[in-house]
DNA sequence: TTGTAGGCGTTATCAG
DNA sequence: CTGATAACGCCTACAA
């Protein structure tokens, strides 16, 4: 069923049953309800990739995020809220996780793929991998997200990570910690690298000392976290405050910190990052700083609408982290010369 | 950059180009090499819009699932297997999250608008709000996932609950277990009537009294498992172990438990359901029956690809549950005339 | 206001 | 093996 059937049976030329879809106010009020009736009658929807064609615009969008996230709740709520932005405005979004494990170029693999597919544009949500767009030339509107290095002029949502990591720090100092330890994330993604500076600058700020021996750079997966922790209890002195580059890893950290009987908010300061649901529902629940998919997502698409739309005058894309206090954080407790070591299990 | 500016630039036709580009064989080599030539020259990509037009296919899928579901980590993994195996084949996905609590037919909207965008087929895995769609003409493929209600002979993934339940109910057997509850979801979903009928069959095969007092009808959701459990603590005999209709509930569940000083696989058993990454991780892990988001994405694509090619002979499309022992389970404690009532704390 | 003709970037069918 | 030419379904001057 296309236009020029439609044409036939209305008695009409398919000149005017486009007029109509697209809703051209000179049209005869009675051709346009013979027109309108037939096209109810049939059931017709016009074709979106022809008009594409003849347009020039797709109407679609591409998001990117990064596969390793799969069962992280946070990119569930990326890719939720980007849609919802998205079909908002009259747009149609194409999904793809970049697998940037094993393929480093697998992100401009993705947009490449989805610039075929004419997208007007693609979000680049991988939050640390997005270096690899520089590097080859891409022609369509592109958004990411990501801290302040700025990509030969591509538009991004700067996140300060700064404000959230800031007031984490001015809590726990207030409590009189002074061994603050860290489960990074991988360093060599960027947006890891990015909170792991942030958070020396807030310890900074608060006067703490920054010792890198309490840092695990570990996966920033549910294991990794566990993983990370048992490096950090392990230690001759471990942390008396630890702070993790995500809530994922931070659930697995209190796995391991309860398979040693330590528990969080009483022997040991924790806090995530992110502000996934589930932080309310850990034993204790998890203190955290929050880095809101929805509003991401809501920004993200923002800039992209205005990239591909070429708006002048444009929206602050900056989304500001903050601290959110639950109840895994105390007081440093047995701090002795053997930190923490007394309450620890042996292994 | 077209098809026609590259056969210019080439000396030859747009046929020929055309030719190349789709590996037709009897191209003469020398042009051949020649038309690839200017194509790497000038990284043309072709506009799979205007193929897909020429063609009358796609290769473009839509991957429906429900919003509530936006911060379930079980969605996330869904979109994230669907998608690799879609685009193994050559496929794109369309996504899309169906709003079914404000609007009860927002699943064949979201199925129409992808079929103006002229998807070969569109896989429903909303689990339990399906129905809507046999009121609504669909003329394109649809695979959907549910127990056995066969919708108008659409194709879909066959979830067989029983296996999971039927060995969940037979471990807490076993343990003398005679008063289980269930955190049900809501049963006004079909999956989550079909858990509650999969569960009951369960319970007869074991000779396990049923009792509906024991079931709690509540939201799947964090915040739901949470609620319910807190209805059945307040029975006046309280169940001495409970199932729960997904594991994002039972997590809920375990924090009311832990709120009023009870620990599941000591004073009462708790098994979830999906078998999520974070069941792992919970204190204790959570005993659950596994519901693989990973293989169950795979079938219904496969399911999916199956209708669009009209395969004669079709994979059997059937998922089966089975139970998966962790530590959350224990026997029956303090079985008196007032159930657990001992070890609850008056809230 | 309406219809005719041409074009969007491909593929596919013919002659040559 | 190659190159016109006509689709694919829609939009849009331009002319009537």
């Amino acid at each position: 069923m296309n236009i020029r059937e439609i044409a036939r049976r209305a008695r009409v030329s398919h000149s005017t049953v486009s007029r109509v879809i697209n809703e051209v106010q000179s049209v005869d009020p009675k051709l346009a309800r013979r027109v309108r009736a037939v096209i109810d009658e049939v059931g017709y929807r016009p074709n979106f990739q022809a008009r594409a064609l003849a347009r020039g615009r797709s109407h679609t969008v591409g998001l990117v995020v990064s596969e390793l996230s799969g069962g992280n709740p946070f990119f569930s709520e990326i890719i939720l809220y980007f849609e919802r932005a998205a079909v908002q405005q009259g747009y149609e979004v194409l999904i793809s996780f970049a697998d940037t494990e094993t393929q480093p170029d697998h992100i401009a693999v993705c947009v490449a793929r989805m610039q075929e597919r004419q997208v007007e544009g693609v979000a680049v949500l991988t939050f640390g991998m997005e270096e690899q767009l520089a590097k080859c030339a891409i022609d369509v509107p592109v958004v990411y997200a990501g801290a302040d290095h700025d990509l030969r002029g591509v538009r991004f949502v700067r996140i300060n990570y700064l404000p959230g990591f800031r007031d984490a720090v001015r809590h726990l100092a207030e409590f009189g910690h002074e061994r603050i330890g860290y489960l990074s994330g991988r360093l060599g993604w960027s947006s890891m690298r990015t909170r792991f500076d942030s958070l020396r600058r807030a310890m900074k700020l608060a006067s703490v000392p920054f010792d890198k021996d309490l840092v695990a750079e570990c996966d920033h997966t549910w294991d990794g976290g566990a993983e990370g922790m048992r490096t950090l209890l392990n230690l001759p002195k471990p942390p008396s405050a630890v702070l993790c580059c995500n809530d994922v890893a931070a659930v697995g950290a209190l796995k391991a910190l309860a398979a040693r009987g330590i528990q969080a908010g009483r022997d040991i300061a924790l806090i995530g990052f992110d502000d996934l649901t589930i932080c309310r529902f850990t034993q204790p629940a998890l203190s955290t700083i929050q880095f809101s998919p929805r509003e991401l997502a809501a920004l993200a698409f923002q800039g992209l609408l205005e990239e591909i739309q070429q708006t002048p005058k444009k929206t602050n894309l900056e989304y500001k982290t903050r601290f959110i206090l639950r109840d895994s954080t105390c007081p440093p407790r047995l701090l002795g010369a053997d930190g923490l070591r007394e309450v620890i299990r042996t292994p």
